[in-house]
DNA sequence: CACTGTGCCGGAAACGTTTACAGCCGACGG
DNA sequence: CCGTCGGCTGTAAACGTTTCCGGCACAGTG
């Protein structure tokens, strides 16, 4: 089939804005101007209008992205968008993006290092504005892509202290696991707990690194000496709670678990009543990150909010603001953790504040 | 400032195909077909090779898309993308399109149907190659609106008969949520329940009304009569549903419960264990969708999966068999129901298969 | 030796916008 | 009466690709 390409004049497919401009006997550029409310006379803005409207015509977003270098669109990446942390920062997310006329999209990387970098390096091919990405491990390799990438792109998590602020500036949210696990111990120690056992996710991830180092710092901090037999690690799903905290009521007595998740306190809860014991009158239990779940269980979960959605939404926040004004300084956010209280570890003098790390009772 | 606008030769932003084509002294053309993997000589092969490697040529997808008229990418959108049913379905359909070389754009419309037109409408810029869509109510103005779309959209949830089947065909994958409620009663029923009552969500929306008519149907199909009194709704979510059952417990004593959705389930658990109610043994409560919800309460929550993943996966498949072939008649699609018993509702008999519907016993 | 394929190549058009620039025309001030 | 200015308008370039098509060199055939 030798057809002819279509040459310009034709009346082929959806109206595009020559359509319109030769319907309305004007050139393009007068027809564009009309059509973005530029400057134009009565009579034209009348016929351009009165055109679009009789072929319905609608701009296409992609030739416009091509010619403004923008596709007003941002990227999220996380390991798995089902995990409740990620919903609520995917949530707030979508929320600030759309506010500000952007669209979103999802990556679901599956803790894949090797996607992860992909993914930074594929923003070279600019099918998107900005991204904000939160690797559950970070590698040598994020750091490289990250330093070359074309691209504004935030972190949501821990990057090392000595990453090479390369010539882009990385822009950064994290959470303070550390003060947050201080906080649950300090509330479990005022409550008469000392037995405070310990179910961690991976150690070789952010979180679980970090949440591991609070863990033994808060139990110094109160004059605890950390016992191994009370630590036990999973990954940080409900099943792996669950499991973990068998094992170690097989094993121990403690008075209170803390889960590095409400995930796994999730699963532990459900260890702890299966094995008959009252929560929280024989053992009190606190999770981390305050997602929905907390609220959901029987007894309702106390848990320490990191903040998900209000890191996701200072992530977008911050993104856009790089958007408008590039050159400006990296910047570090840290959002302060909040221990909410709920039935799960509820004690007589649970209304008093939580003390303040380093005081020692 | 009245610079001259930039020639081609000049050197200038991210390296284009030009850029390319001039160090290794060929055409833009030739340039093109060898990072396409078109035919080429060896030679130019080379040279076009070890030109874009030494400037780190990346091609630009918007440029690309734009050429192609495709943008390889998707579109979801949920009234609310924390949701669990519409996480489950959101990475699906994440996990379907990715294979298929995908990127997907979520968008929460927070059941505005305007906003869901709007969207709807917008199709036609061609941001995106197609569309899933599960509207929570159904509107005149999302059939007139699917109509006229030119891309393809593929709606999750039912769709009136009478639904004008425009030019364009509109794929439809349904949850069978008739059945489901069917078989959740015939199980109550076969565990010697006969005060079955039904928490439900708002009855002018698609779930709601479905599943209201199910339990209406399923209980004289074994026999019961219909008390308007063990019949409660609220919304969808957990605080409604807790505050439903602890209505209906003031008002009456159901040996059952059924839940429209497991967000209202756990409410009801709520409600019943503060109650002083054991469960099962004198309430037993079934909910629907059987979210990852169903398993973290304790006791674990029985549910009729309606296959919210399942109809993600679908929805998405159908998609790209669309894009893949425009013409293709209008396909439905219902996935099946499955209840799922777990120890919320287990009696004596559990092992026993749900019985059919139509069986009185 | 003339003719016809066959491969490769480059010029240029096309995808659908926005916008710099120059031209035109009427008004207005000197 | 002329110069300038300001408002509109149209031409064309640009965004960065892909691809149609014509041309050219070369090999193979009669």
């Amino acid at each position: 089939m030798s057809r002819k390409r279509l040459q310009h004049g034709d009346q082929n497919g959806p109206p595009t804005v020559r359509t319109v401009a030769a319907l309305a006997g004007v050139s393009i550029a007068s027809a564009s101007r009309v059509l973005n409310g530029l400057g134009a006379s009565a009579e034209t803005e009348r016929k351009v209008r009165e055109a679009a409207a009789s072929v319905g015509y609608v701009p296409n977003a992609v030739a416009r992205s091509l010619q403004a270098r923008r596709t007003d669109m941002l990227a999220l990446a996380v390991e798995d968008i089902g995990n409740p942390v990620y919903v609520a920062m995917m949530r707030a997310i979508e929320e600030v993006a759309a506010r500000a006329g952007y669209r979103l999209q999802v990556h679901a990387t599956g803790a894949d290092p090797a996607g992860e970098v992909e993914l930074i390096d594929g923003l070279a091919r600019r099918y998107v504005d900005g991204l904000v990405i939160s690797p559950i491990r970070v590698t040598a390799a994020h750091l490289t892509a990250l330093a070359r990438v074309p691209t504004p792109v935030v972190v949501v998590g821990s990057l090392p202290d000595d990453a090479p602020t390369g010539a882009r500036p990385v822009d950064n949210v994290r959470a303070d696991s550390h003060t947050g696990v201080a906080l649950a111990v300090a509330h479990l120690v005022a409550g008469g707990r000392r037995r405070i056992a310990f179910v961690n996710g991976p150690l070789d991830t952010v979180p679980g690194a970090a949440r591991h180092a609070g863990y033994l710092a808060a139990l110094a901090a109160n004059g605890l000496i950390a016992d191994p037999a009370l630590i036990e690690t999973g990954d940080f799903h409900h099943a792996a709670g669950r499991e973990a905290t068998r094992r170690l009521l097989d094993r121990e007595r403690p008075d209170a678990i803390l889960c590095a998740n409400d995930l796994i306190a999730v699963g532990a809860l459900h260890a702890l009543l299966a094995a008959g014991k009252r929560v929280p009158e024989d053992v009190a239990l606190v999770g981390m990150d305050d997602t929905d779940l907390a609220e959901m269980s029987f007894p309702q979960l106390s848990s320490v909010s990191l903040g998900s959605a209000e890191r996701g939404r200072i992530a977008a926040e911050l993104l856009l603001r790089r958007l408008a004004e590039p050159t400006r300084p990296a910047q570090r956010v840290t959002v302060a953790p909040e221990l909410k209280i709920r039935a799960s570890s509820a004690h007589a003098i649970a209304a008093v504040p939580a003390p303040r790390i380093g005081e020692t009772p």
